[in-house]
DNA sequence: CAGTGTATTTAGGAGTCCTAACTATCTGGA
DNA sequence: TCCAGATAGTTAGGACTCCTAAATACACTG
């Protein structure tokens, strides 16, 4: 590496600077998640579970928690357990499965994350001053390598329509959902999708 | 909302899944760290201090590493006293300030970095099955938000080139480093330069 | 209904992360 | 020169994260 300190060394790897931003930018938001928690009395895991039991239409079970979070049972029940304690959720026995624990939000457990859910709102924020075509492309490089991710099981659960089985090509939109029978456009494909399957049977 | 499931919640707001893909793929990435340092019996936190005490140019003081990782002093403060106590970093007292400790790998700390500093080389290979164009933008696009994080006090250090008061407009090429007098590429813009001094006395 | 598998919790240990308080050292004046 | 105020780092202590292993309770299969 001749005299240029090692500016080669960054320069020869277009993909490696990719990662490493997006890794910044993950290090950022999670600071941010850790800030707001701590505005509210919480762990940072703690209020994903809140706002997470706060979103309708999406599993409340300590499993699928664990899963969406990546992190064990037993550290999603802790986490359930603190929260219980400060009143925030309840813990009932599901309908169907006597086995698994059904989690919903009580009245405080609302407020506060009616309260809380917007903490990424200024990054947010910073990116509507960004041109939409360079968002779009960005989305689609991001999907991509969290779908390259989720191919090689290296992360668990990521309810994205990338890797849902009822997406299809459209023919007058780009993509179609085959469960909700809707045209969608790039920018409808989401991250999270409470309807999502998985590919491949 | 009507009839379309939350559709419209995700349509609306572009901005809001591309921080929420952001948010997904820095999960995913940490989850990556943790195993990586899982297999060499470390944590997270050590890791990464071990990983950038091996880069050479970089400060190696607890402060600028709490810094770095965005963590408090006392909290890297441990993680390093956890790496002294295995045996891969030396501390000893700066030359030029005495309060001040500099950190130094021993010979097994080193085999250690380098063998686990790879640990994001999964997602590099991912990368680079993607389009050089769009990885730019993508590059370009996540770097603003950065930045932006930064300017707002969000994030403490960000060794980027776009918030260096050394980087200027290039004449051949679309940027310039005035410290290294060296040209740029966009594809040469650093996310974390050795050299960077932040803009704005 | 026995056997196997699944959902969750308990137990226990290393580490993360913070604030507050303390030591040692540096730095800028009077 | 000497001291007041900053700064670098550590120690102390508490809540939480995160794991594996083991226990409990229930579900499913033949």
């Amino acid at each position: 590496m001749p005299g240029t300190f090692d500016l080669d060394q960054q320069h020869w790897d277009l993909d490696a600077k990719l990662v490493a931003a997006a890794e910044r930018l993950g290090q950022a938001l999670r600071a941010l998640l850790r800030r707001e928690a701590r505005r509210h009395g919480l762990s940072p895991v703690q209020l994903q579970v809140l706002i997470q039991v706060g979103q309708r239409a999406y599993p409340k079970r300590v499993g699928a928690l664990a899963a969406r979070f990546d992190v064990s049972a037993p550290t999603l029940s802790d986490a359930v357990a603190a929260l219980e304690a400060k009143g925030l959720v309840v813990r009932r026995p599901a309908a169907d499965d006597r086995r698994a624990v059904e989690l919903e939000l009580t009245a405080a457990g609302r407020e506060v994350a009616s309260r809380a859910e917007g903490w990424a709102d200024g990054v947010t924020a910073l990116a509507a001053a960004l041109p939409t075509a360079d968002k779009l492309q960005a989305f689609a490089t991001l999907t991509a390598l969290i779908a390259g991710l989720q191919a090689e099981g290296v992360v668990s659960v990521a309810r994205m329509c990338r890797t849902c089985r009822f997406l299809r090509e459209g023919t007058d939109t780009p993509y179609w959902c085959a469960l909700l029978e809707l045209p969608l456009e790039r920018e409808d494909l989401r991250v999270d999708c409470p309807e999502h399957e998985p590919r491949a049977a």
